[in-house]
DNA sequence: GGTTTTATGTCAATATTGCTGACATAATAT
DNA sequence: ATATTATGTCAGCAATATTGACATAAAACC
């Protein structure tokens, strides 16, 4: 046979380091939403409950379409998660002024000590990877997250004011 | 206030960084496991059944005990998974010569067919993604990808051949 | 001004994945 | 002979997600 393989594609993309790549995002996913998730069985929340959070956060006054749109989940699994947020109060719904037919979506200070302590153990992970690899390697990263994600993905990473 | 935080950190390590970082993983991870989730809800599997087809096909003649190690679930989440592959015929149970206890696991053929048919994709995605980015990136990504993920995890990604 | 579309919410039924706890069997190790 | 290990199984529970159907209020269109 002679490996005709090895011929094709340069080294880092035979088979072994494809499968590689497979697994690194299977082990690096699951083991940084470990422990977000512990925190979150406490409150009797799960990991849906984080991702809301997290991004209202990152998004204050963010529609609940725009949200839908972000976690590429039905109305129905949102309204669950979103409405126990809301009931337990992290979660504000204000009437849009332009449209009243939005709900416009913000945190309670309630909400943003929970996602601050969700969202400090994972940036300080982050921070930790990024400082052990470098600069050069985080832009690495990036990129080869940016490519393995869809094109519809890419554009929320659309940086206009860097 | 002048920013206190960019004097201590690197450019490439302010909150903003450590917040994309947060989402590139939560996109690319979502898209990369969206299409074997289509192919596998046709089968009435679901994503736990994936990953049971593919790391027994990545080590075949495993112990349930290995793969119970590499997924960190329990064994009676496992078993329901593990029960149905078996009684649908994509993987068989062999008795150890050794230790007569293990029931090491090897694929069927219909059961490599459907691992090549969801890996194939998966495979596919990460070589469009590293070929784009090119090797000095996909070394960053596996450095970054490695720092991210709990050092028990780093283990599996030991080199002994290259 | 009447009709259509949009933004949001809700009820009901179902599937998948995970958990804990309890118990069982067979085989190996001490 | 006893303890431990490898594996399996039953039962119950919780979280996340789905589809389908229906409802309301507000905006947009003609």
């Amino acid at each position: 046979m002679a490996e005709p393989k090895s011929i094709v594609n340069p080294l880092f993309l035979r088979d072994e380091d494809l499968r590689q790549g497979i697994e690194l995002l299977f082990f690096a996913y699951r083991d940084f939403t470990a422990r977000g998730d512990a925190i979150l069985a406490k409150q009797h929340f799960g990991r849906a409950h984080h991702r809301v959070i997290y991004f209202v956060g990152r998004h204050p006054g963010m529609t609940v379409s725009a949200l839908l749109g972000i976690l590429a989940i039905t109305k129905q699994s949102l309204s669950r998660v979103l409405s126990q947020l809301v009931r337990e109060d992290y979660i504000v719904q204000k009437t849009g002024v332009a449209d009243r037919r939005q709900r416009l979506l913000h945190l309670t200070d309630k909400g943003r000590a929970l996602e601050a302590e969700l969202t400090s153990e994972q940036r300080a992970r982050i921070m930790a990877a990024y400082k052990d690899a470098g600069a050069v390697s985080v832009e690495g990263f990036r990129k080869v997250m940016l490519g393995v994600m869809e094109p519809a993905s890419r554009k929320h990473f659309q940086t206009p004011d860097k």
